[in-house]
DNA sequence: AATGAATGAGGGTTCATTCAT
DNA sequence: TATGAATGAACCCTCATTCAT
C-alpha cells in the first residue's frame, strides 16, 4: 500500500523521521520552557504537573520527559536562565552608566523594571515567594548579593558612604528591597508611575539622598 | 452526705470534671503545634506530611486529625498566631518609643530581633518564601504594610522624611528589608553584631541618617 | 477533703456508684436504640457513624460499645424489634379481623399504615433501600412471605383465589408492594387519603375485586 | 511522494491515528464497568472500593481514575445506562403489543425477565436494595412510574379498569412488584417456571383477571 | 521523537474500636 | 459505668514517571 505525502515536512511530522529532527526538538523544548514558565509563574513548583505542562505546550505527557530529566530540571533550568539574563543586563547596564555610583545605580534599577516588565512569569518565579526556587541555589538571591556587597564596600572605604553601615547587612536589604519592589510593581505597573519607583529605590541606596543630576529614565546627560 | 477526697485532683478525675483529659488534650495539640512550626520552618507546607507531624509530636497519624482539619488549618494557625505576637511587640516597642521616630524605628528593629531569636522556626515561616504562606493571608506582609506606609507619609507631609520617596514603594521596601535581614540574621547570628543590625536597618529608614539620640543596645551615647 | 452531695441519685451520676446502675444502664441503651434508628432511617447504616449515635445519645463516645459490641449489633437490634412488633400487630390484626379474608387484609393493611405512621424511622430502616438491612437477616421482608404465601395457598385451594396464581410469585409481589406503598405513602401522608392507599391495597389482593362489604377504617360490619 | 505500509494497521501505529490506542483505552474502559457491575451487584456501592474494581478488571489502582473520576461515576455510569436499556426495551415492547394492554402488560412482563437475565448484575443494582444506587437519581423506580401511572389512569378513566384504585398508590405498587419479583426470580430462575411469573404478574395488573388473549409463551391458547 | 495509557507509591483523611482515667 | 483521647487500618485519589507502540 501507497500513501501519498505532499511535502517531506509533512512525512516528518506524521510518520516521526528523523531527517530533520533538530528543528523540531528544540522547537518542543522551547514551548515546554514556555509552558513551564507560565504555569511555574502562576502556580508555584509543586502545584503545577507535568502534564499540564505538556498539555499547555501542545505534547504528550511523555513528551516531556524526552526533554527535562524530570520537573525540577525544567524549573531549574528556567530559573538559571533567568537569572543568567539578569546578571547580564545589569552588568551591562553598571559598565554603560560609567562611574558615576549615583547614575549606575539608576541605571541598574531602570533595568531590573524594564526586563521584569518584559519578563513577567520569570520574575514571579525569581523573586516570588516558592520555597521551591529557593531550595535550588541556596537561594536566588544571593546571585545578586556578592556584587551589592562589594560595590558597598568601595563606597563606604571611599568615604562617599554612611559610615554605619555595615555592608553583609547592607546588601541582604538592598537585594530584598529590590527584589520585593520590583515583583510588586511589575504585578500592576498602573499602580505607580515607573519613575516613582525608580526615584525611591535610588533614593534608598545610602548617598542616594544626595541630588541627583539625573531625573528620567537612562536618558544620557552630563 | 460527705464524701473524701485525698485530692483536689483526684477530685478532678473522679467526679468527670474535664480539666484532666482537657490539660492531655491540650499537651496534645500544643505537641503538634510545636512540630509542626518546626517542619514547616525547615521544608515548608507542601513537602510536610501530616504523617510527619503526628511522628515528630509523638502521637498516632489520625491523632493529627483530632486536633486540627486539616493539614492547612494547622499551618494557619501557626502563622496568624505568630502575626498576632509579632503586631502585639511592635505596637508596644513602638508605644514605649515615645515620640523620637527615629527611637521607634530602631525599638521596632530590636523588638524584631529579640522576637525572632525567641522563635527561629515562626520566622522562617512567616518571612521565609513560602508560597503556600503567603495564599493565606494574601501575603504576610501586607499585615505590616499600612502601619509602615502611614508612618512614612506623615514623616514626609512633616517635612522630615525626604520629598522624593514614594510612600507606598517606599513601604514595600522597607518592609522587604526587615523581613529579609531579621530573617537572613537569624538564622546565624554569629555573623554579624545585633548592634550593626540594629544601625543599619535604622540607618536605612528615611530620616534614619540623621544624629540619632539613641535608647539602648550598645552603641556609644554621646 | 470532703464533699457534699444532697441526694444519693446525684452522687451516683457524679461519681458512678454501683449502686442503682441498672436504671441508668437500660436508659442510656434506650437512648442508644433510638438515636440510632432516627440516623439510620435518614442516612443508613454506613453513614452513620457510632460517633454519631453517641452524641446524640448525649454519652460519650467509648460508651457505645458498653452496649453494643459493634455498630452492625446495634442496628441487628433495632431491624429485629421492629420486625417483631410488626409480626405480632399483624397477627393480632388478623386474629382479630375474624373469618372473613377481605376483612383481615383490610385490616392488616390497616395496621400497616397505623404501624408506619407511629414509627417512621423504624419503616424506614425496615422496607428502605438499605442493602446492609437486606444483608442482616438475608432479607427482612422474608420474614413476611411464609404467612402471606400459605394465606394464599388456602386461599386458591379453596377455590376462592384465581388459579392462574403462581402462590410463591404472588406472595412476593403482595409483600413487595405493601411495603414499598406504606414506605412511600408514610413519607407524606397528605399526598392521598389513608383510605385511597386501604382501598387500593386491598382491592389488590386477589379476590380483593370481589364486591367489598365494608368501606371505611377497621368499623367492625357484619 | 508515496511510501508503503504493510498493513494498514501498520499504518495506524506508524502515522499515529488515534484508532490503535483508542480500542485499548475503550476496552479497558469496558472492563473496568464489568468488573464494577459484577462487584456493585453483589456488595453494594459503598462496601466496593476502587481498588477492588481495578484489580478485578486487571490494571492498577490508579488507572481507575483515567477512565472515571470517581467510584461514583462509574456507578452513575452503570445505573443510567441499565436504565435506559431497559426503558427502550419497555418501550418497544409496550409499542409491538398493539393496542390491547393485556398484551401490552404481557410482553412488558416478558420483555422485563428477558432482560433480566441478560443482565443479572444490572438489575441487582437497578432493582436492588441499595441507598446509594437510590440516591443518584432520587430513587431509580421513579423512571418507571410516570408511564404505569398513566397507563392506569387512561385505563380507569376508560372504564376498563376498576374504580376504586388510586392511580398514583397503584402505580407505585406495580412498580414495586414488578421490580421485586423480576429480582427475585431471576436470582434462581429454576425455582419457578417463567410462564408462571408472567402470569402472576399479568394477573395482577388490574383488569388482568379478565379472559387474556395471549400472545406468545407456552400457555394454551384457546 | 512522539504518544498516551498504564503504573504504583504516597499523601490526606475517616472512623470503628480500645483503654487509661 | 462512663469518658473521650488516642489508635491505626483502610480508603480515596493524585501524579511523576515509564514503556509499548
Amino acid at each position: 500500500m501507497w500513501v501519498k505525502f505532499s511535502s517531506l515536512s509533512e512525512m516528518n511530522v506524521r510518520s516521526g523521521s528523523k531527517t530533520a529532527p533538530a528543528r523540531s526538538r528544540a522547537a518542543t523544548r522551547k514551548r515546554l520552557l514556555t509552558a513551564g514558565t507560565e504555569l511555574f509563574a502562576r502556580q508555584g513548583l509543586h502545584a503545577v504537573t507535568s502534564a499540564q505542562i505538556a498539555r499547555r505546550a501542545g505534547v504528550a505527557a511523555g513528551t516531556f520527559y524526552l526533554h527535562f530529566k524530570d520537573k525540577e530540571a525544567l524549573f531549574r533550568e528556567i530559573v538559571f536562565e533567568a537569572l543568567e539574563q539578569l546578571r547580564e543586563r545589569l552588568d551591562r547596564a553598571t559598565a554603560e552608566a560609567g562611574d558615576d555610583p549615583q547614575r549606575a545605580v539608576r541605571a541598574r534599577t531602570a533595568e531590573m523594571l524594564a526586563l521584569a516588565e518584559k519578563h513577567r512569569s520569570a520574575v514571579r518565579i525569581l523573586f516570588g515567594r516558592d520555597r521551591e526556587a529557593a531550595d535550588l541555589g541556596e537561594d536566588v538571591l544571593s546571585h545578586l548579593l556578592p556584587g551589592v556587597e562589594s560595590r558597598l564596600r568601595e563606597s563606604i572605604a571611599s568615604g562617599e558612604g554612611p559610615k554605619d553601615l555595615h555592608p553583609t547587612v547592607a546588601a541582604q536589604a538592598f537585594v530584598a528591597m529590590w527584589t520585593r519592589v520590583v515583583t510588586w510593581w511589575v504585578e500592576d505597573p498602573r499602580r505607580v508611575p515607573r519613575e516613582a519607583v525608580i526615584d525611591t529605590l535610588t533614593h534608598l541606596y545610602p548617598g542616594g539622598a544626595a541630588p541627583r543630576r539625573v531625573r528620567g529614565g537612562n536618558t544620557k546627560q552630563t
